[in-house]
DNA sequence: GCCCCTCTTTGGACCGTTCCAGAACCTGTC
DNA sequence: GACAGGTTCTGGAACGGTCCAAAGAGGGGC
């Protein structure tokens, strides 16, 4: 009882196997009684196309491999959101691979995909292996979206403009009369860039011996531990911009701890506009990357390079806005 | 200039493709010396079995669709990490689907993993049409992990004990003195256990008639709106149990905007332990669903039905702990 | 009636694997 | 040196689609 193929189905119609191929596909060469018959035969026998059998024999697959860097951290979910509409209006399917999960096994975490002959690779957020993309990239497009890792060359990138939503940020701060502000920094392109745009915009402003900036490694504990290293300093700061959500959240919790209430004694600012940012128990002031037009624009440049027009390796930058919510006022 | 096939290997080392084969599956029929010359072309060549074609050939995919309901709640992520680990562990690989994603097209979600012949399909979470399931049952094992809902006949359903953990919620708010309890409810198989297990602990502990129960959309907002009715009543409750940990973060909100402090003024409890939960800054006392477990009993569950064991529509349930957090203390 | 042209339809090759029956190659025995 | 018996290796047939060259059907003009 195996499910039916394509001759089931011209042998229920009365027609050869070829002209089902090209009925089903919607062919105008196919005289429409012989059109309708096919159509009513697969309907009855319940056929769907293999899709194995076609990808084997039309040398493509019709897929979009998705590497994920860690589904914990949901910054990415509007991003695969603009990037299915796109696809799927395409008639493109897209495959979600965790990069995480795979880890464990010691092979590259795109194999999976690559084994499944994927048309073309969206690499979301920062990967564990980055110099892994160099292979990838000769056999397959390969499309960098939400972070902004140097690409090894053909590579395009989609991202949004990190120098710019720090500056919003900065500015946001000062704006509102902060003079001593601290930065719990990130690693990466994506930590080194926020970073960069923050003491820049600091010294513009001559605030230049104001700015403290301290490392951490973008998770809650990171930003609690970080943040207590901060308060406890001597001359504290009055607002705390955090590299991401997660650190500022975790900002959030120390200055709690340390019985300073937020945002009356201290700002906090995060990046990425998370779910979790826009929970009302946090209403997190923070920068909103348009992940959604990111992902449309990823999918724009992998149907590009299927047309042989990208892939020159270009950095596309969306622009941030700042969402300002309950964790920023007034300096104290 | 073509990804090489399995003919370019053969030629390279100087045996038949048939060789080719058995050497890379690791077969003893194969001198070593012939087998090394097969891997060292391979390796040069940089060949990749194509999926496409094994599957053709094999009439099988080594590839287990999980279908997913909702990607912004990540509850599931424990579970996907179980469920990894013992189909990794087989050979199989994991496609990930978001039913929501593709819901806007109108066919079922489940359609671009059936295309692709997944030798089996997860169904993680509550589906949106269930009735959909049905027919899918019938030409691949299919397992609903996380979820309680009816299944059609012959699929197997692996599942916290909803009733059990919401009764180590009710007993453990009951222990700390609170007898004004409200529920906040949420739909589906796993709304209504939660609930129906909620009034029955009460009514066991003669609190029959302390038992508020009002209904929610089990989202954030929903929650939020519950508990502000909740809170507004004139024989306010000491205490709320949320469905689930996203309806609970809209309860402390409320809370918080009424003026009253948790856990000092009211109890909060959720269920699910998802990272939100964990936070440092939310600290919620909630539910551990043993989610990992949960993932590893799913993917066994299929293995058998592989091995034609399974199907027989069995329930597994697994035993939840309680997480007893920050947001409950003894009753005011 | 014949020829040509266009519109439909068809058989067979091909895509890259696995699987299987049988061929080729050893090794030892008489 | 022939033969048996085991071990290695090979060619060709699947698997289920798409694609293409060519065959068939119809119609119009002579």
């Amino acid at each position: 009882m195996r499910p039916p193929t394509i001759r089931d189905v011209a042998e229920r119609a009365g027609v050869s196997k070829s002209l089902v191929s090209l009925a089903l596909r919607g062919s105008d060469q196919v005289r429409p009684e012989k059109r309708d018959a096919v159509l009513r035969a697969a309907q009855e026998l319940g056929y769907r196309p293999n899709a194995a059998a076609r990808s084997l024999s039309e040398q493509r697959t019709r897929t979009v491999g998705v590497l994920l860097n860690d589904l914990r951290n949901p910054w990415f979910v509007d991003l695969l959101d603009g990037l299915n509409s796109l696809l799927h209006a395409n008639g493109l399917r897209m495959l979600l691979a965790d990069a995480r999960l795979n880890r464990r096994t010691g092979q590259d975490p795109a194999d999976p995909l690559l084994d499944l002959r994927v048309d073309g690779l969206v690499v979301v957020g920062t990967l564990p292996d980055p110099a892994a993309l160099g292979d990838v990239a000769g056999r397959v497009p390969v499309v960098l979206a939400g972070s902004r890792e140097p690409a090894p060359p053909g590579v395009d990138v989609v991202a949004g403009d990190d120098e710019r939503g720090a500056r919003l940020v900065a500015e946001h701060l000062i704006g509102l009369g902060h003079r001593r502000i601290a930065h719990i920094a990130g690693y990466g392109a994506v930590g080194r860039l926020r970073r960069r745009s923050f003491e820049a915009t600091m010294r513009r402003h001559g605030l230049a011996d104001e700015a403290v900036v301290e490392p951490s490694d973008m998770t809650e504990e990171g930003g609690y531990r970080t943040t207590v290293r901060l308060l406890s300093r001597p001359d504290r700061p009055t607002a705390v911009f955090a590299v991401n959500d997660i650190a500022a959240i975790g900002a959030l919790s120390a200055a709690e701890e340390l019985g300073l209430r937020v945002p009356h004694d201290l700002s906090v600012a995060g990046y990425d506009n998370t779910s979790i940012a826009r929970l009302r128990h946090v209403w997190l002031t923070t920068v909103d990357n348009t992940s959604h037009d990111i992902g449309r624009r990823a999918a724009r440049c992998l149907l590009e390079c299927f047309e042989g027009v990208g892939g020159a390796g270009r950095v596309q930058l969306t622009t941030p806005t700042l969402e300002i919510r309950g964790t920023t006022a007034t300096a104290p």
